[in-house]
DNA sequence: CATGAATGAGTATTCATTCAT
DNA sequence: TATGAATGAATACTCATTCAT
């Protein structure tokens, strides 16, 4: 009956879409900047000129907010890669920037590394982090692609998780280290050596002496 | 240190054995089970059969007592790099067995790890990581040892913090990653594969010829 | 009310049938069942798809709702009461039925119990609570009649208050405590209990050898 | 090993039940003054100059709290009838004692009848309410009783826990009616109309003759 | 008229730290 | 010296009520 006689105030979809978004940024923000623990409900209601009652509208729990943040994180990530690789037709350079766009995005938007971190300490216990999910819904055809280089001779014969397992940790780990201690590197600098010690080790010998071609071009 | 002076036999050998190692051994255990915040002090002195007002005579806070929990984890790695590779003449061996027994401090003690998060997590703002103490304090001789090997022509020429960072960075990401979603695979897999592409990628031509000899070998 | 005015066709009866008795009842239901202070008026404008709003217009305010609730139970009482003896000729008859009537409500009405029980103890300091505005507004004729029945010499001279005040704390007792614990005995034989003690203490010496006409018969 | 070298600061068992007993009276007071819901564990912690986290430490939850309070209650009851009737002979007489005594313990302690109402309004589902449990472990000696009495012809033949129960209904009846709307009478008038009735429903033939010495002289 | 989004006052509970014994 | 009783600041979450649409 509601569809002939619409009454009362009638919500507007777009407009929750919105202030979703505006809370998600806000409390990223926030979290990543004192911690999940140490960040007040309260304090990102105030910041967004809200009720506090709001924010549990649009999120039911401190957690399911955080996750939410962590969530819209790693959306971000594979919009921001797959942007970046969308264009590029040789597969190995698909991969180069790939790579250089993952780096590239947390290099932008640091504030995602400490959601990452702060999902993994306090919520250790969860059977599927953020990150992971992603991951595995993301992976499969990195898979495909590696394999047909393998097939073609330009890289190494090897199982391709093996492959994407080290370069997926090294990736984490230069995330999470570069951010340990504050930035020691440039961006463009980081990207190269991560290249140049991949690449190294999974292209094959041809490949190999075009490596140089793969890395970023200083900006000078 | 009571070693020294002690004479006599002391009224309760029982109690005074119970020391900062006890309570380091077991705080340890315990933060890295339930995490920094969840870890009541309490918990800590019922577990041990202390008062809490004890713990607070060993160390002032809680923040100082998780701290010297990650000191010991670090001073423990330490120790087990040293051992591992003291009586190896190869450096390249030497550097391979660094790596491995890196890799398997943090699988043999994975609460290690989580102590690491955790400080990562929750004192972010420290300006002296714990682990960076440490990393800065005994990298001295690995750059050494691989400017010895360029020099050589057994290594590829090219910055040695690169190496090391890399290294690093792997090493880190491993555990962090390894630890982030179960453990995957076993421990001399995970050896065998840093090895093989960090390896491929920093050796010279003939060295990398030789690569299987630094592989650890099946435990059939 | 709208029975007198209503001129043509109304636009929607089905809407226009949802008002206070629908609200009012379905309330009764949800405060009985998890007490006035766990009621969310959110739940009851979900459980009869309503916006919260509207359960507004029609009760100022939940305390207002809830005393609504109350009323009603009680002017179903005395309308249970009046139907049970409007026919009943003879006197200690009407009040044998009184109060046979009035166990029966509540019997037949457990929640309307629930309701008192949540206006004793959540309104305390209301002037007058229901039951009583209730009780004095409709114990007149019953003291009449309690009268009329003593001057015959049927019931034991006693001031009228008295036995209606214990009659009262009886019934009231028996309401709290039989919910209080679960029903332990059937309605009947709690009828029968109550009346074969009181009417033992009331009626005369003639009137109490015919007590067994008074009783409830088995319904086997 | 405790019992050779007590350290610490050693526990005091008596000021710790002294401290009970503070925090349970006040409580008490609170409790019925304000209701369950509307006692704030801080409002008990600041009349008693205690600390909240204090309250805490001796009960785990404010519900825990509440039901100690109750309890207490009901073993002073306990406590009341036992003294009162310790060292009357007169089985009959006995029992008239412990009526009074009951109706007695509540005229002077009203703030128990709040609790009972609080506990039975807020706590409906406890399988067990606290009077009910007292109830149960207190009633048989008085069915034994009142068989004894019946052996001897002085009360009408009847099952013991009929006329228990009525008597139980008659007086918890009472005790939340009269605090239902303010005293309306005096407590010698309330057992004396109590035991006229009951009393009259109950003896036998013989006993009713003598109902006048049961009763509670006026107290001019 | 009807709605439900927005609000924010209100509250139980935890736990690091202190300090009297 | 060792203890653990006492403390109170800190904080997630609820829900009656309002009011723009």
């Amino acid at each position: 009956m509601e569809t002939l006689t619409k009454r009362g105030r009638p919500k507007n979809e777009e407009l929750l879409a919105l202030r979703r978004e505006d809370i998600l940024a806000f409390a990223t923000e926030k979290f990543s900047q004192y911690g999940y623990q140490r960040t007040d409900v309260q304090l990102i209601a105030d910041g967004l000129g809200l009720g506090k009652g709001t924010i549990y509208r649009y999120f039911s729990t401190k957690e399911e907010l955080f996750l939410a943040t962590v969530d819209r994180g790693m959306v971000g990530l594979n919009a921001c890669i797959t942007a970046a690789t969308a264009s590029i037709e040789d597969p190995v350079n698909r991969i180069a920037m790939a790579l250089s766009a993952f780096l590239g995005y947390f290099d932008e938007h640091p504030e995602v590394v400490e959601l990452l971190i702060q999902e993994r300490a306090e919520f250790r216990d969860r059977e599927n982090p953020t990150f992971r999910l992603h991951r595995e819904k993301n992976i499969g055809p990195w898979h495909t692609l590696l394999e047909e280089l393998m097939a073609a001779g330009r890289v190494r014969t090897m199982p391709a998780d093996i492959i994407t397992g080290v370069i997926s940790d090294t990736l984490y780990g230069k995330i999470f280290t570069t951010y340990f201690g504050g930035k020691r590197r440039t961006f463009q600098s980081q990207v190269n050596e991560v290249l140049t010690v991949i690449f190294a080790g999974i292209l094959s010998d041809d490949e190999r002496g075009k490596l140089s071609d793969y890395l970023l071009e200083s900006q000078e």
